[in-house]
DNA sequence: AGACGTATTACGACTGTCGTAGTATCTTAA
DNA sequence: TTAAGATACTACGACAGTCGTAATACGTCT
């Protein structure tokens, strides 16, 4: 039961990605979204997802600013670069792809 | 383009057990039938496929047993064990709740 | 003689995820 | 008032699965 964090691996950076299509966006906030987002079917660990975000932005597909919380706290915003628009739209073609595989070895309970 | 072997990755094992269900098998079948069952779009690594063999030997999802090709020579087979058939069937409905979570951060390509 | 298909093994590198832990501030409830 | 819980991260090392590269060996086809 559960979901397969295998699967998800190499897919996080695509779900982050899609979030920061809509806005800007921090570390918690995301990670809030996801949980929302799935009913709490995925809760992302934060060591994921941060360094998710400095792979990301080595790889030029989000910037960081920093931002202030409405109590004035720093914070650190991400958003999405035109090379990570790029990238996520490749993803979400190549998961059409990798389902098609996946699915032709996944059997209904009947049989 | 292509298969993103990340996301495959964790499912490998899943795919071989699928095979395993018709009848016992040996690696460079499997590999063989992969390719064909998804028209040569998931190619798999030689490396990749005998350890997972390896591994799931270990876990006693498979056994191994010595056979003989054609010519006589020696060959490897794999079959699947109950428990092996038991850890196939759960990965099956993993993954549906898995693609589900993916698929609530992929947009078709209006939007 | 050499290329190609069959069939497998060995070894080390890489990458993304995870466990654990620590820091710091603010709000809320006992 | 004091502790718990939410917010918002960062650091570090371990682990597992995949991949690159390479080697072996035999058979068949050209």
């Amino acid at each position: 039961m559960g979901i397969s964090s295998d699967v998800i691996r190499g897919y996080n950076d695509t779900i982050i990605l899609c979030l920061l299509m809509d806005e800007p966006s921090y570390g918690y906030e995301i990670s809030r979204k996801i949980r929302t987002r799935t009913a709490d079917a995925y809760i992302i660990k934060e060591t994921t997802l941060y360094s998710a975000f400095t792979r990301m932005e080595k790889n030029g597909y989000v910037e960081s600013y920093p931002g202030f919380a409405e109590n004035g706290k720093r914070r650190t915003y991400y958003r999405i670069t035109e090379s990570g628009k790029r990238y996520y739209r490749e993803k979400c073609e190549e998961w059409k792809l990798t389902k098609d595989v996946i699915e032709h070895f996944i059997r209904e309970e009947n049989s």
